[in-house]
DNA sequence: CTGAAAGCGCTTACAG
DNA sequence: CTGAAAGCGCTTACAG
């Protein structure tokens, strides 16, 4: 009916309850009702507080709702390592399945530091967020429980909790390291090499133990498994290919611990005029873009990135809202996909 | 002197500035007055609220804060997509320079959708944000005037503002395809293609333009430009590769509206038995790690990313903390960054 | 079902 | 320099 009336150009900073409520000619309260338990307030009534809401462009101050209310749909999201895709994906996750929940995340890039991984504890407790998505530079940083005493919940992203009253998110590596390897098995293999980064990455050190495993299974000695370790990136995957061509001829397939790593290995193969996979079976891991375009695509291990996202903020809100929320440690299974390099 | 004294478990929900006051004999406004007006508070006063805040392990409350004093440290960044890797790099640099300022950032993805983008400026009125900053999906999405009306400034990203009176950053495109152009033609190129994804995208049409001004400042006919369009995908670059060296052997060099074109004609080029750069010298764009991973590594034109959320970032806080401000529309230069392709 | 009142935790003039 | 008071915009018992 009322098209826009509002004057073009009015200040609408500062429209509030009472503004709405004189205009719907009913009282504080009732404006706050229709907002917040529009049952209570008969059918007529809401229509008019609605209309005024309108007319008026009211939105109600997130900050005086949180002040009187005590709630907060505010969540906090710090992350490791904003330069890592692995993290695009996982915010991607988390910002959506947020936003369709109706909160709103704050996000935070620790960069690899503890005390910016701190300052960012540390904001989120002046917001009064209601709980925080944490994938943690340090093993317990101090923040956590002083999140926690303050009445927000902290769910561990990327690492399993490291206590049980804690929800957390992560990803089997051991697990991941096995499929790649029973893969190539079913292939035949049994003659297997793992190249590797540094050797004190945790997630890389799993892996390979899941490699062993699974030759195990397969009824092969798993010290037999022979490992490479080079710098992690396409060079020191080419790096791995050539001493795996020259000190390890015998070796007919190879697990890497990431896709940058096995897309070197593939190169060095491939300008030592052998042939992927007759000649060597290459298995990456990430599934990454550069696993795909690589000249004989890759099979690799994919991490559901995104759904953990997903998963980490439906178990955070269950914590806010849910009084009867168990804590649970989420443990992702990776998958093989499989390509034409085995 | 004192160490925690905090009885262990105590639940610091709702440590108030009055509970300091008290701890400290002295009054509410004290306290404020040590946190907001140092200056003005002696520096024996100030020790003593100091530690007072300390024991009680104090955190100013930032929505009552923000309700009382009418500031606020939050900004919006609102992003057209977060499936893109350059927005990753563009959300790094607006959180470091966020976070060193001493704001705090609200993250949405609007997924291409308009409607995600007009919920996401809502929220953000919600919250009383001080600043935004929006890679707009829509021209001109009404959630902007109403953010401005409420007070809210709002800076626009990867985009050219609509009107002067808006801050901007975007990226001359128009500039990096003439730096590809001209480039080539500093090697000697005179017969040149270009490769791009669908007709109706802004940056490549854009691209295009600056290859063909370029041509024209070299004395050559713009015209002679052909123009392949493909899917942009590497697959689209191997079918525009195929083309090239079947309907325009003439041409000598290639210019590709991203790197996954670039990536492509390579591999079709080296697998016709032709050398890159010998026979067809290659410039992709973006400079996204695929080109630099590539079997012959590409030139590429590099967008700086990570500066262009710092600038962002940069300018709206002006806006928003300097009376003086100036609106500016800044217009990045992309570099190229020229490698054994080209 | 609706209204009047108190209060959330702070900041900011305003007096002393 | 410090204290007492009012107020930011809302929500939530509590009466009617």
């Amino acid at each position: 009916m009322h098209p826009s009336t509002t004057p073009s150009g009015r200040e609408e900073r500062g429209v509030t309850v009472r503004d709405v409520a004189r205009l719907a000619g009913v009282s504080h309260g009732t404006v706050s009702n229709v907002l917040n338990r529009p049952d209570r307030v008969t059918q007529k009534t809401r229509q008019k507080v609605e209309e005024a809401m309108q007319r008026l462009a009211f939105v109600p101050n997130e900050a005086a709702r949180q002040l009187s209310g005590g709630r907060s749909r505010l969540l906090g999201l710090v992350l490791l390592d904003l330069e890592n895709p692995f993290f695009l994906e996982v915010a991607r996750g988390v910002e959506d399945a947020a936003s369709a929940a109706g909160y709103v995340v704050m996000l935070f890039n620790a960069a690899g530091s503890a005390d910016r991984e701190a300052r960012a504890l540390e904001a989120l407790r002046e917001h009064r967020v209601s709980g925080v998505l944490l994938s943690p530079v340090s093993r317990m940083a101090e923040g956590v429980p002083r999140l926690r005493a303050q009445g927000a919940h902290v769910v561990f992203l990327d690492r399993r909790a490291p206590r049980a009253d804690f929800c957390s998110v992560a990803v089997d590596d051991h697990h991941g390291g096995a499929e790649a390897m029973s893969h190539l098995v079913s292939r035949g293999h049994t003659r297997v090499a793992f190249v590797s980064g540094p050797s004190h990455l945790r997630q890389h050190q799993a892996r390979l133990r899941g490699v062993r495993a699974a030759a195990v299974v397969a009824g092969l000695d798993p010290d037999d498994i022979i490992v490479f370790r080079e710098e992690m990136s396409v060079v020191g995957g080419e790096r791995a290919g050539r001493r795996i061509l020259a000190e390890a001829a015998h070796v007919t397939a190879v697990v890497c611990a990431n896709d940058q790593l096995a897309f070197g290995v593939e190169r060095a193969t491939l300008e030592a005029g052998r042939s992927v996979p007759r000649d060597l079976a290459i298995v990456g891991y990430d599934n990454v873009d550069i696993s795909s375009h690589a000249q004989v695509p890759i099979s690799s291990v994919s991490q559901p990135m995104y759904e953990m996202g997903r998963a980490s903020i439906r178990l955070l809100i269950d914590e806010i809202e849910n009084e009867a929320h168990a804590h649970e440690q989420l443990l992702y299974t990776p998958t093989l996909i499989a390509r034409e390099s085995s």
